[in-house]
DNA sequence: TTGTAAGCGTTATCAG
DNA sequence: CTGATAACGCTTACAA
């Protein structure tokens, strides 16, 4: 006796419906020809059983999986959170699901994208800054496409869709030092991310063209905490900068709350602040920051023609899109 | 001639190892015995041809997928991003795939579940609402457990794990009656959240049962914008109440910047304000916004548990899991 | 401990 | 337009 609790399957449905079970495949692939009344007893007999076509062979004949693995960091940080959200919607508007992993390590990461890699998922999008060389090695070795998202990849074979971290940061200097600005500061993001140190690239070096080479700068790690702490130890150092660049938005928040409410430093009179990410925060009455806003969702859909184009070339591909500075009462 | 880019097979493996393709299985399935000769041989081989078992046939015959579907709301709303957070992170350590989809209209969720549904998940978590009379049928004929997180459902067959919104409620009121208020206000969620209901009812009938029949409430759709319009609105419309309990921290966070910056009222001296969430942002310097803390991750354990339970019960749960009230600066 | 062979539920090919 | 039949890459008896 069979397994009461077992789906209907095409036979099941081509029994009913008393037609061939290629019959049926053909009606619900929309393949192939099937005469209106053939199709109409297989879609009765189909709704009948409750019958829901079975993927899985089909990706098994060599069809694409319709699913692509995405690999973020934790969806504290509002940014992975935001990517998540954009690319799901993308891709689930082409029919495409997508199998997430949150991570904080890189073993977990490698871990990650091994588990996927047994579903058979067509690509995988990390936001994540870290490949192993081995995995990258054998990632590239299987033709799988990897797209790194907002993470400048240098390992051969993985396409990436940047926002312009660097010019930004160049415009970040400029805009604070047209206030007019005379001391600087940054607060670092985590080490590991290359992003975050493209951001401090542009700034540090447009500075530099302009005269300016000393700068204040504190390590955070793209938290709210970090941001407070970096504040705190950038202003107990000396009087502390006029203008300040913080690598992503979170930090930039914490440190406003801890010059306004712990150091009594006022914002923007003491000093400009400008973020990164144009987090929803940012826009909330009590901050207003000054911030850049990397467009997520052009990104995405840059992600999905990269993968569109990665099936025909075999090349991967870097893209860049430009950030847009929305400038708020906090450098204002 | 093969397609060059089709990844190996346990029978490439095998031919490579000189072993039958079932030794590899054996070997890659920890199940049988191997002796530890073959078992070289084979991984060996496996690993110069770069081979990953494919999970997909093992679930053709039968075998659990290890993939569960989770549906959420937008990631704008930082609870839906804890929400994936914790179950993604409880169900990888399980070994167990997150297949995600964000949606914001009834329409599109059918749509992901149905699209689910064709992986063959194991079983769907949704944090949203609305499933339809159609799809939960449908639903419950397959024998799909559904866990509906935090989120009473109606529907027969379906598990849910919540929070304890009404007992919050309560508290919320009575917290907010010790420390003096005499009249009261609440900002609604949207209309079909039953949790946002829950809170409603909690709060409104203890302050009955206290005496108070009186409540300026204005609604909301749980967004910043929501909240500080619905301040707008319940100051505009009197002198304001003295205690206000907000459907979720958003709203609170949007109501506290209108209250402060643009009506003039002080926090918690004119108003004490209660979110519910516990959402980051509420323990950040500028809020100090008193909040529930939902316990996300006892929630994401009991949902898995409510899991295991059902494969041999086949017996839907309710669980209702406590929310703490932490009293912060806004209701001091 | 091994290998052989029969499925799993589709799609693809090819006669009718 | 339709229906056999052979894959797809595993797991799982069963036999050796």
């Amino acid at each position: 006796m069979k397994n009461i609790h077992r789906l209907p399957t095409s036979t099941d449905v081509a029994r009913l419906a008393g037609v061939s079970q290629s019959a049926v495949s053909r009606t619900f692939s929309r393949r192939g020809s099937v005469s209106e009344q053939t199709r109409a007893k297989v879609v009765a007999a189909a709704d009948q059983l409750g019958y829901r076509p079975n993927a899985l062979p089909a990706i098994m004949q060599g069809q694409r999986s319709q699913m692509i693995a995405l690999v973020t960091g934790r969806m504290q940080n509002p940014f992975y959170a935001r990517v998540l959200q954009a690319l799901t919607n993308a891709l689930q508007q082409q029919g495409q699901q997508v199998l997430v992993s949150c991570v904080d390590s890189d073993h977990a990461l490698d871990d990650a994208i091994n588990q996927s890699m047994r579903y058979r998922v067509d690509a995988i999008v990390s936001a994540l800054a870290v490949i192993t060389p081995a995995t990258a090695a054998s990632l590239s070795r299987t033709g799988i496409p990897v797209v790194a998202f907002n993470n400048v990849q240098n390992a051969p074979g993985v396409s990436s869709v940047n926002s312009d971290n660097e010019t930004a940061g160049r415009q970040a200097a400029a805009h604070l030092m047209t206030r007019g600005c005379q001391h600087f500061g940054f607060i670092h993001g985590p080490q590991d991310s290359p992003a975050a140190r493209q951001r401090w690239q542009g700034f540090s070096v447009y500075l530099a063209e302009h005269g300016v080479n000393d700068i204040a700068s504190a390590c955070g790690d793209f938290s709210y905490q970090s941001g407070a702490a970096a504040a705190l130890q950038l202003w107990r150092e000396g009087s502390g900068p006029q203008g300040l660049f913080c690598a992503n938005d979170l930090m930039a928040l914490g440190a406003m709350d801890t010059l306004r409410q712990t150091l009594g430093v006022k914002i923007p009179d003491d000093v400009a602040v400008i973020g990164y990410d144009n987090t929803d925060a940012s826009a909330w009455d009590a901050y207003q920051l000054s911030s850049f806003d990397q467009d997520i969702e052009t990104m995405a859909k840059e992600t999905l023609a990269i993968l569109e184009h990665y099936r025909s070339s075999k090349q991967s591909i870097v893209r860049t899109v430009p950030a847009l500075l929305l400038a708020r009462a906090s450098s204002a």
